[in-house]
DNA sequence: CCGTCACAATACGGCGGCGTATGTTTGAAA
DNA sequence: TTTCAAACATACGCCGCCGTATTGTGACGG
């Protein structure tokens, strides 16, 4: 209802920070979680200050989700665009994937709302971005063009299934030591190596022991 | 001549019609669609009748949970007990996975809704159940208990991922014959098969024989 | 000192779902 | 036919969330 002429810093700041709890509110209860009135209690506010920074709900769904869209585009391209070996940027995608609890969480939440058109949106967007970049990384391995993107398929799948095995059924889900071992044997598997003979020991397994794993 | 009171067919049908009902709209719209008045309206009723049937919406909810539950037990086993070969029973198992596009879409949303205790416990009990039966196949394929552990949590994280991908951002699925090379490429991955002639030289081979098999 | 403008609180109406209390229909036993 | 209980309908109060309208307040510049 307000009219916000000029995006002042103050401004923008507090809405922001409305975006932020949704987003928070978004990971730990999903896409209902994103309420005005639970968020501005969560604030120390009422709605009504919500309501002079935003239009309405779906306003702040969106921030959220641009906010959201924002960080996730940032973290797959920052410190992996100088790494010039695809093995080890696939290495490296899988290892953030498997280490930030909460993206991962938020994601989940985020797909289970993917019938809400706002969020399917970026959902599908999100989701193209991060394919597209895996199919990126297995041509650069001497993969047909096909090839890499059945194997992009494929290990993106296996790090999402990860993170919603890890979700439903923690107690099942390798952790400590044998997670190490469990994350050892997917990037064996999911990095393939040229099929041009049998070769023994392979240099993207030496690499990827230097590295470590979280 | 003895009167059928209480448990007359009709009853049960009924309850068990309302449970499914509940099932389909959990399918299409997660643990908040199981609404009691708006699955009275699907069903051409009113709340009135449900409330003879249930003694309240948890209730409905448990009921779903309890078909669900018995349902996917009832798939895990039907028709595979009799299969001798683990490596057929996986395959099996995996190709019923990528089948039941409702099946999928149901596990979705029950997972999404798992910080609900009445769900969470049975999401985790049919995730248990289904990782183990994975494991106990590839113990019989001679891995040991640790390496069965991590190759079916492997296996079971990539095909709940596909569902997700699927949902989530159809377009990038493959589909048609795509699929069915995918389907190839992931089966020929995640079945570590004792080697045989034809087949080279593959990761899961490597990473097997790296893990050692007593 | 005074307006005014960014920001927030309060108060209100509406909607949709939950659960209860109380009819109303219907089919079959008595 | 009468009776009775299963099965459903109706009507009501409650709560939580959305959105609007109105008022309140602290921090400025004039």
């Amino acid at each position: 209802m307000p009219a916000k002429i000029l995006p002042t810093e103050k401004q923008n700041l507090t809405a922001d920070a409305w975006a932020e709890a949704a987003l928070e509110a978004m990971a730990s209860g999903g896409l209902d979680a994103v309420a005005v009135e639970p968020l501005a209690r969560a604030l120390g506010v009422t709605k009504g200050s919500f309501y002079w920074h935003f239009e309405n709900r779906d306003a702040l769904v969106r921030a959220a989700l641009e906010l959201w869209e924002r960080h996730e585009t940032l973290d797959v391209v920052s410190g992996l665009e100088d790494e010039p070996d695809p093995q080890e940027r696939i290495f490296k995608v899988f290892r953030r994937a498997n280490s930030s609890y909460r993206a991962g969480r938020l994601y989940l939440a985020l797909a289970a709302a993917s019938d809400n058109p706002i969020v399917g949106e970026r959902v599908r967007r999100v989701s193209q971005m991060r394919l597209e970049y895996l199919q990126g990384c297995y041509r650069e391995l001497g993969l047909s063009e096909i090839d890499a993107r059945l194997w992009s398929t494929f290990a993106y799948a296996t790090f999402i299934g990860n993170q919603q095995v890890n979700r439903d059924a923690p107690a099942m889900f390798p952790s400590g030591p044998q997670f190490r071992e469990y994350f050892k044997l997917m990037i064996r598997t999911l990095i393939p190596r040229e099929r041009t003979a049998m070769d023994g020991e392979h240099p993207s397994v030496v690499s990827l022991r230097k590295t470590g794993t979280p």
